[in-house]
DNA sequence: GATGAATGAGCATTCATTCAT
DNA sequence: GATGAATGAATGCTCATTCAT
């Protein structure tokens, strides 16, 4: 009899249009008003469904890191079991053609961190995120390792580096892309991978 | 007769105190009154010195960009002449013991990124001294080539993989410290590093 | 389900009380406060119907202008329609018993004066008022010649002195009221119309 | 021994600055930083010769009005002694070819308008400037009247309204220049006291 | 659910005035 | 006399949040 509850669409939409307006002018600069704007709400509305601002961050990073993380689980699946495809796609997956090409993502991603020193829930998830993150390529690693690979420093350091290689790339594209030769990110970290990853040297005895 | 101007002198003791406050609090969270409470001065005062909030901004970025830059150059001069003696010590400086361990800088640092989206001006900074970052590796990374290694994918695109790992790491240290073994940085660049740059190959011909 | 709007209200509200602050204290003299207060809103609210203060400048012009057009219609309507009587509706209109009685009218009227200096919106609204003004008494005149009368120096310049007049004693009597003997000056622009329209002279051949 | 004081000099030079800032900006608009701009000065030394910037104002009011006044009374003194010849010159010095030209020097006389209504001084300066030029009129109306002509409707009100055109015009000259046909000012004037000013009707009996 | 008016705290900026040098 | 740093109060404007309709 009542009205069908609309309120997971209408977050959507909320959380779509503050990664807009945010990739723009940032979480402070996102004011309520452009929100609902940009989502074709009024800022009554939006104030329906969040009853704060900081909510609004919150479920926007959710949903950004969900997305991601399904993306990425979905294309490790495609790739071969070994370790090194696992890692190509990994890579691929981050850097390849297209992959940072959308601009307001790598911006609203930015603007997320920045604003995860003013939000201890935000840092939070994006600790998390980094730490799953880390902890799958570790896992690759420590397959590669039993396989008969070389793993150095050691796997989790090397993890973490390529967790590294990946941020970085995407501050570099976001903030100052002529920086980055066009095409060359996946190709130079998979080199960068030839250093973490040697074949065990029986032949340096 | 006149007072001796202290302008030069004000403007760091402000430029100092943004960079404190905005580690914290970001550039719009960092109140004119915040600013100048941390520098000891009165609002007015800053306004004295600076008409806009935002030249607070460019200054603070310049004097860092510039203080690092100095920092960098001594750096490297210590470092002896050979390519891989000063590629360690590039990495040495942004990744070495200590090298992450002021948190205020990394968080201010990813804090000007951020407001890069908001200020042409900034932006161009930023950009530019990412460039100038990114040419003095090149040219080590010719250099190496000139004397028999190998760098793949080639030096341009290997420089700017090597900054992108800085980059990361500095996000990663200002963002999800626990993610990085502590120390590891450099070594795990240095490894990376040995992918990128591998002695001319004789064997393979 | 929506409010109804209440805007054209509140605009009315905030541009009476300008009107009524402005008299006293001028444009810069009038902070949004003082308004609010004299409207007997929050200045927040003022700021909900006018996103700047110049823009209530300029609607209290616009229905300053429209209410005194309004006005003056009406009461060349109720005169005959002899241009003679014209010519004295309109001088009564501005300058009869009790026209120039409201000082708050009168000096809220200077102030908008002094700040079309200061912006090309308002100068341009007075200009056309007070070009919509001769152009009536011109039309008067120039009806008077047709009727036989001689209208000296002609039609548009008598029409513009005519305008002086008025604008004149509005200005001595927001200014110098004790220059003015009480009630003389529609009088005394009786007679300088006796001057710049005189009977076609048939005797001084 | 002690410098000599370049006080008076350097008021008049502030003064000045005051009515050419003002002409432009308003009175709230000329900042001192601005006036001392103008006159070369700092805004220090502005403050040394003024302690207030209110006594800048009344000193540049009282500078003009006796500037005027002894230009008026040196046009007066050219004019023949015949009442007829001495209020030509009177219109002739304030309306003739170029008098209004100075949109400096009206735009000031607006704003010094203006500004009367929030400063008693300042009105009271201004009323006794009208009411002595006034009275000028008025005597020279009486000679008139002395001399046979028919002044109406009494040489208080003449001169009164004679007063009134003046001001009208410069208001209009100053705010709505399109609306005066240029050069008719002074000739319109004196048609309109050709209707103040009639020859006794011996006729008209 | 939805709208838009209303509030109140916060903020950058301006500026007259003071004062040490 | 002259300079320019320093102060503090004032002001226009923004904005998250609340709430009556």
């Amino acid at each position: 009899m009542a009205r069908p509850s609309n309120t997971e669409e209408r977050r959507l939409q909320i959380t779509r249009a503050l990664q807009q307006v945010m990739a723009k002018q940032g979480y402070e600069g996102a004011a309520i008003a452009d929100i609902a704007r940009a989502a074709g709400l009024t800022p009554g509305l939006v104030h329906y469904h969040f009853a704060h601002k900081r909510e609004i961050l919150l479920a926007t990073a959710a949903r950004l890191l969900a997305d991601h993380q399904q993306r990425l689980q979905a294309q490790l699946a495609l790739a071969g079991p070994s370790p090194r495809a696992q890692l190509l796609a990994f890579v691929e997956a981050h850097l390849g053609q297209g992959a940072t090409a959308d601009p307001e993502a790598l911006a609203c991603w930015i603007q997320l961190t920045a604003e995860s020193f003013r939000d201890k829930k935000l840092k939070a998830q994006l600790e998390r995120a980094a730490r799953d993150w880390r902890d799958v390529l570790q896992k690759i690693l420590v397959e590669a390792e039993a396989g008969g690979e070389r793993v150095r420093p050691d796997p989790e350091a090397a993890a973490a580096g390529l967790l590294a290689v990946i941020q970085g790339y995407f501050v570099l594209a976001a903030t100052a892309r002529g920086v980055i030769p066009p095409g060359s990110a996946a190709a130079t970290a998979q080199v960068m991978i030839d250093g973490l990853l040697s074949p065990k040297p029986r032949s340096r005895r």
